[in-house]
DNA sequence: GTCTATATGTGGATAGAC
DNA sequence: GTCTATCCACATATAGAC
């Protein structure tokens, strides 16, 4: 009738600071910049820790994704049930570009090969992403049919359009410039991915 | 009064094959992930030739971003001058989209330090980056007095958020999904970018 | 379990023969 | 100028002491 020892509730609060670091990083400098020594030194542990919590660098990224994929999904099922389709998505968008602004979200997975196939293969990835596909193409056709978003685009196209949005690269740019609030830039994205560049007649 | 020798022209030559390549496996991998063994075997010499030509092998790609700048600064240049501001903003995007689907566009520089370095002291980076900054900025300003682009967002984020509608990686996962024609998929991200994706009232 | 030290592979860059 | 062979640094992953 006793819950874990004492030595495994450390372990999962070390798990979680390796991910936490490996987050951090991967936000700062992507998959293969990163290296298992920078994540054992942010951590504050010797390299060969990692390999005891995860078997490669690859299941390190993906366990990482995995958080933030389920910290997306609960942020927008936290969302008000009586807000509109359309509301939430513009929502979602901000969400994830404030959590960026924050500093904790992994880039894209890079073009690596052996990243993409321990990605497809890792059960919780998969997963969650099939998942986060579903809820979010839901909204987007409930969106259409409430005539909130275009009808003469493919359902399909849209979501990845808004995919896209949270990791543009358009973000990190002009905040290095210096010159606006991050609200006011989170804000001009959202609006310019939804409401286009084109002026409204 | 002779021009370059039998020899300087096959340099000259060969260079380009270089840099052909190099493009290719930029838009291909990015620049981590790209050898100077991939290269050589692309090009179908020896490593060390590549040392004769470049230095370094960020200095191979930043000529081989020198030489898209130009491409895609000539493209604009060369478009009917009857044609207003914001039909030459989406020809501009339209003819990045198609030479991405052609296979011939080197990605957004990595976030590798080393990179940017490299590419900042160039000094024909920096000069061919600033005049395409100057000309879309131009046209984005012409575009907002015209009343064809918005006036409720500041020019720059606007140019910025058609740089990153350049690099959309929503085009690369649509195309593999196969399911739409090139053509489709590319006036879709347009019109998704300019129009964006709320429906006109 | 945690560390130090190391094995192993890879990729950028160079040396030397021709 | 072009190749082959090599150096060197670095990163993943592991072995072994404690």
């Amino acid at each position: 009738m006793e819950g874990p020892s004492f030595k495994e509730q450390q372990f999962k609060v070390r798990e979680n600071l390796i991910v936490d670091a490996a987050n951090q990083l991967l936000a700062d400098k992507g998959f293969d910049l990163m290296t298992m020594d920078d994540v054992a030194a942010a951590v504050g542990v010797s390299k060969g820790i990692l390999y005891k919590h995860f078997p490669s660098k690859e299941s390190l990224a993906a366990a990482a994704m995995v958080r933030v994929l389920r910290g997306a999904l609960g942020a927008i099922e936290a969302l008000p049930p009586e807000m509109s389709a359309v509301e939430k998505l513009k929502a979602a968008l901000r969400w994830t570009l404030e959590s960026r602004l924050a500093g904790g979200l992994p880039l894209l997975p890079s073009g690596s090969a052996s990243l993409q196939t321990s990605l497809m293969t890792s059960m919780e990835y998969v997963g969650a992403i099939f998942r986060m596909n579903g809820v979010v193409t839901g909204l987007v056709e409930q969106a259409v049919r409430a005539g909130d978003l275009r009808g003469d685009i493919p359902a399909e196209v849209m979501v990845h359009s808004i995919y896209s949005r949270t990791c543009d690269p358009a973000l990190d740019f002009l905040r290095r410039g210096g010159r606006y609030a991050d609200a006011d830039l989170v804000a001009h994205l959202v609006s310019i991915a939804f409401d286009g560049l084109t002026a409204r007649s």
